[in-house]
DNA sequence: CTCAATTTGTTCGTATGTATG
DNA sequence: ACATACATACGAACAAATTGA
């Protein structure tokens, strides 16, 4: 009756079901992408750690066990522990605010049309202007680098689609869309939040199972207010970024 | 020898080694949030689930489990397992896209001061602006309703602070910045990236560990274009909503 | 009403993983 | 490294409730 492992959880978290060596290995892993740890830098001690955790020690080895597997750590007996890699060097993919900042970082990227398993219309709610008759259905994974970022499932208005078939099949849809000359776009927004990798996203987007992702759902109107466009596109959480200019020198705030 | 367990894991991936059913429970939580699994349908049976997700009998009960202690699932003999409630509807925070939507929904909400373990000076980079001599530093979980929606490290400049310390103490700070008459805001702007749960605000925002979750940094210059604040919150990724205005009726599109 | 099919609920034995001291 | 305790996961069998023919 020693009480030999019982962890010391507060609740039924599902937190707490999450095994303590990997709740650890990610806070260590998230100390040296943030940089609080730098390369070559030596990490607390084991027994600062277990401290700070208050985990046994054979759990903290654990996980320094596994970001030694991955290249970031390194111990040596009798020194300590050191930061030997950060894979930060993140690439960005600046999420739009505005139509242009949109379009633009598009054009360079590739797709790669993945077999539709399901087709479907696209919902639209009230307000969000009038569906057209009917819609073509694509479905592809965005890469840039050969590197995989987004899975997009997208309608466009069968009547433009038919207009550019070939650039349709081969550019990504908006961009296209953008670009057809006899085409109006009275409007267009977008909407995203974040939720996690589903088996699907996850094996496309070459992401852990439950990684946090961006869901974008983005409308375009043309000048009848009927609904041309309407993308859901699934991205990659760690590659996403969103900046906004909330107010310029030459817009003063109004107060209340 | 009936090779009881060996999950198949594919690789020495961090995330397979998270248990299975926890796995699961968080496709099937996606499935009812998406609206693919409606309020009061039944959804699959547990032998569809066993031979989708290739896992037992029991592991699928567990996870149906956890879904039925969050209230989303009731299972019931003979008949099947329905939903019986979707937290979607619930409560949607909406990330600002200009200055007004920031200010606005934070006045409602309330916030909580947390002990701060150390202070550290804003990281503050070339073009933001130039940092003040010296910040208050406030740490603090920010609610809605008693429930916690994001964690809050925010820096005010000292003098700023000064001038109105107890509405720094008791209000959300971005909101009382807003409201200094004495005060012009030059520019304002924000940066959202997406992450996961680390240990500490999994149990502050009490969602599990490596939830997603929105990692804001909020910038404030003043007239002198000095930063006047500088905010580091992590949000509940479940409640984060983006809603963006690309283009509107009077605003024509630039074709390239 | 009975019967069979469907579906969830329960239990057993076993093997391995996690965590403690 | 060891003894210990509990968690995870499998497969299989059986029990109990519901439904429709």
């Amino acid at each position: 009756m020693t009480n030999g492992n019982r962890p010391k959880t507060t609740a039924s978290d599902t937190l707490s079901r999450i095994p303590r060596y990997l709740q650890v290995a990610t806070a260590l892993r998230q100390r040296i992408n943030s940089g609080q740890w730098a390369v070559g830098e030596k990490i607390a001690t084991l027994e600062q750690l277990e401290n700070e955790f208050q985990v046994a020690r054979v759990t903290i080895r654990q996980a320094v066990d596994i970001l030694q597997q991955e290249g970031m750590l390194k111990s040596e007996q009798g020194r300590g522990t050191f930061v030997i890699q950060s894979p930060t060097a993140a690439r960005w993919l600046q999420l739009a605010t505005d139509w242009d900042s949109l379009i633009r970082p598009i054009k360079r990227n590739t797709l790669k049309h993945l077999p539709i398993e399901q087709h479907y219309m696209p919902k639209i709610a009230e307000g969000e202007g009038t569906p057209a008759e009917s819609y073509a259905y694509i479905y592809s994974l965005q890469l840039r680098d050969d590197e995989p970022y987004g899975l997009a499932r997208v309608h466009v208005a069968q009547d433009i689609y038919d207009k550019a078939v070939e650039d349709f099949q081969t550019r990504i849809a908006l961009g296209v869309v953008a670009e057809l000359e006899e085409l109006s776009i009275s409007r267009a927004h977008q909407t995203l939040s974040i939720g996690s990798a589903d088996v699907y996203a996850a094996v496309h987007l070459r992401v852990p199972f439950g990684a946090p992702i961006v869901e974008a759902r983005c409308i375009v109107n043309d000048a009848d207010d009927r609904v041309i466009y309407h993308g859901e596109i699934v991205y990659r959480g760690d590659v996403v970024r969103i900046n906004i200019e909330l107010v310029n020198e030459d817009r003063k705030v109004s107060l209340d």
